[in-house]
DNA sequence: AAATTTTGTTTCATTATATGAACAGTTGTT
DNA sequence: AACAACTGTTCATATAATGAAACAAAATTT
């Protein structure tokens, strides 16, 4: 392991439930000796990667991490494909929905797009989803190679409420129906009275790059409901792979119907005309043609 | 310089204009052994902060950066304010205007509001901003460290137009005028037939953390409009400072009066209520007074 | 208010890791 | 086919990382 490694192992550390950390307990947490993390949070600073609280002294991302993040979207805009897609997804559905994207192996939230209505499921960007118990990760395994699910099963399955499905044979058996179906479906894996539906879109290399999903209240979403919301999100998933410049695997499955989502790439509903979507006005045409890998 | 400095030093070369990079450009660029890049570059792939494209084995920013922005925003959320903030200037003056951040001495666009205008300045965030020859970059010196302000008007001051100032001497005299009045004012400092109105917000130690900035077309932009639009400004960057936990500096002008943003701190008009600026829904609510430095 | 614990930072002799010139493998071009 | 340009690998050497311990400064307890 080299020092570069250790050191930019601890940056996996700053989550969305812990933004903001303390050198002893990152040294703690990290297994690494005081000194050691010391020097790896001083570089870290120095680049503008952390930056240290004056009075706490505690380490929090630093505005670099922003800059970083804008010159990725500058290559890759996905951010404003993304934030159309799922105000089509709310404007169908009228249900809460969100993106989310991997790292380093691990799903969170990118961007979230709440229900008008009162009663809604409220979730927040930059969280952690935990493969085996929500909708999303469930759709991301199922279409992830046969090692990384084995990896993600055999690690412990916390069980978030009675409802959370913990035994790795069930979840098997699951992401198989869930991949032939081209979405997953989760009741109340993480909270309870949740009902989700999720598929995943897809990179150049017909992989899972993250996930869509729609998140409703258990009353509000019937059976069949759920079905014409995976519909739908498969309709969508197809969409969003093409602008990421991906491709499908070969079983995704096609839906094949007169879909309006699928039939009208450029949706006209009043949100998507909306000037606060300027704030991401390096929309790039997206490059490549969407294809089925053979 | 440690390994890690030199690491993550390659990561300032990744900007708008230059997203991806090979590696014998990076290793040209900084002036490292090409072996010593290509080592830190994998450290860096390891980490997720960079991504390597499969068939040309250009190096981007990887989606690790997004996710540590996203927490970043989670616990220092400027996205969900700052959009409102924009969207009211747009609002009240019918130009675009923008924010821009520091990170590591450099100043770049954060987010972007569009005029409604046919006619209208666009310009797209995550851009590197040069502090002479902009309004945004300008109006942060003028409320800089005087060592700071030293450092870069010693630097090359290049010419983007006939219009651009270069003269160390007349840009420290100019300076001094911005602070008094609060805010800067440049024509065509980039481009032509463009004039702009800046002025900084400011972090807890009443150092200025990033600018709002006001981009008209010179022909609308008369010397009347200009005042107004600055005094607006003042009035934001206020809000701004107060939302970022921060403290204006001392000699920060008042501009006292029935202000209309000052006075309402919460918009009302419509964009505010948008469903679209659900994406960040993580906003927590602002803490920390606002407070003049003695 | 004094004593104690906790935490951030620095030191320094030891040791493991970074270094870089040269080499090998790959891709695309003339 | 030869060439050029580039990415990635090797290995003896030098340099930077290491971590226990010391130190300083808060925070907490007595």
């Amino acid at each position: 392991m080299t020092t570069i490694d250790k050191a930019l192992s601890l940056l996996a550390c700053f989550t969305s439930d812990h933004p903001s950390h303390k050198l002893t307990d990152l040294a703690r947490a990290s297994g690494m000796n005081k000194a050691g993390v010391f020097r790896y949070l001083s570089g870290l600073v120095r680049s503008g990667v952390l930056e240290q609280d004056a009075e706490t002294r505690r380490y929090r991302l630093g505005s670099e991490v922003i800059r970083l993040a804008q010159v990725r979207d500058s290559s890759i805009p996905v951010r404003s494909w993304m934030r159309r897609l799922l105000s089509d997804i709310t404007y169908q559905t009228g249900e809460t929905c969100h993106a989310a994207l991997t790292s380093q192996g691990r799903l969170f939230t990118y961007m979230v797009n709440d229900s008008p209505k009162s009663l809604q499921v409220r979730i927040s960007p930059g969280m952690h989803l935990p493969y085996h118990a929500t909708a999303s990760g469930q759709a991301f395994l199922a279409f992830a190679s046969e090692d990384f699910v084995t990896s993600q099963l055999s690690e412990p399955l916390n069980a978030f409420t009675s409802g959370t499905v913990t035994d790795p044979a069930v979840l098997r058996d699951r992401l198989r129906q869930f991949r032939q179906q081209g979405f997953s479906l989760s009741e109340g894996g993480v909270d309870s009275d949740v009902i989700s539906v999720a598929t995943p879109f897809f990179d150049a290399g017909a992989m899972p790059a993250g996930t869509i999903a729609i998140q409703a209240p258990a009353a509000r979403m019937t059976d069949a409901i759920a079905q014409t919301s995976g519909a739908l999100l498969c309709a969508v998933a197809r969409q969003a792979t093409q602008h990421y410049g991906g491709v499908l695997p070969a079983d995704f499955p096609a839906h094949h119907s007169p879909d309006p989502v699928s039939t009208n790439p450029v949706s006209t509903h009043p949100v998507s005309t909306n000037p606060v979507s300027a704030e991401t006005l390096s929309t790039v045409p997206a490059a490549g043609h969407q294809q089925t890998r053979t």
